[in-house]
DNA sequence: ATTTAACTTAGAATAATTCTAATAAAGCTT
DNA sequence: AAGCTTTATTAGAATTATTCTAAGTTAAAT
């Protein structure tokens, strides 16, 4: 699956996705592309998508990784999660919804935004308005 | 206040809290504690407690600063706070609390633990537990 | 006062990320 | 399809926050 040449119909899904976000559809976009979105919702940080392309045979280099989580966060292509200091991790699952942090295992989990009931927010200091909100359940081994 | 000597109810109290936190007290925590504990809640990065310590005449290195973060982090006197990767914050209010996060002045402003209700949290996954709950709402200016 | 364990320090080391400047590829335009 | 312009990719250097190291210093127990 993972050295597997993309299928036309794959290619021309994830090409769109990039057209759409006014990225050029180079190799290694669309192969990055296709680690991140054509395996269901994902949890990724830098290093994890460079370890994956490499093994998927994607000669590709650390700062085209970098580029392309920045490109497509800014394209609103993934959401940003910062969990902890140092690693950023990005999750391709756009809906409104939270996570549960695994600590010991450095893991993310997705929950829904049903699952979680947040009453009114405070209202927001003057000339400022909420532009997200991040709900993070840190989980410790019981 | 800044340069100031502390007085011997400040240092005896400040000493005390150390003491319990199984810490020595010595000069520069003390100094760092009188920065962060007398003066109402504070956020503060490392960056600006050592800017802080040195404008108020204390000689100190990074290394102190980054240790007795942790350190007071470790003992309880202090609570991590993760909004943005790279930097993280320290928080010396540690009741049950969340965060605004004004991302165009890295600033981050308290909110009561009342002022957001927080319905029941999904059940963890089996073998976990959780160990707290963040929520940080993100703004921006309007 | 001595001693010992803990603390502080400057500077080196590390880790994640960004920058730089050069090469390569995309996608117009003809 | 060849040329041209713009945008991507790259290796490696630079940056930033943080941690480590090993030596000197200080707190507090004896």
């Amino acid at each position: 699956m993972g050295t597997m040449a993309l299928s036309d119909m794959e290619q021309s899904k994830l090409s769109v996705k990039l057209r759409q976000a006014g990225l050029r559809t180079t190799k290694q976009r669309l192969a990055l592309a296709d680690i991140l979105f054509s395996h269901g919702n994902r949890h990724v940080t830098a290093e994890i998508l460079h370890a994956e392309a490499r093994s998927a045979g994607l000669g590709v280099s650390q700062a085209t990784i970098y580029n392309t989580l920045n490109q497509f966060h800014e394209a609103g292509l993934l959401r940003e999660v910062v969990v902890e200091q140092g690693r950023s991790y990005f999750d391709t699952n756009l809906e409104d919804h939270h996570h549960f942090y695994v600590e010991s295992q450095n893991q993310l989990i997705d929950i829904a935004k049903h699952e979680i009931s947040i009453g009114s927010l405070p209202k927001a200091p003057a000339g400022y308005e909420p532009s997200g909100v991040d709900v993070i359940v840190r989980l410790r081994d019981k």
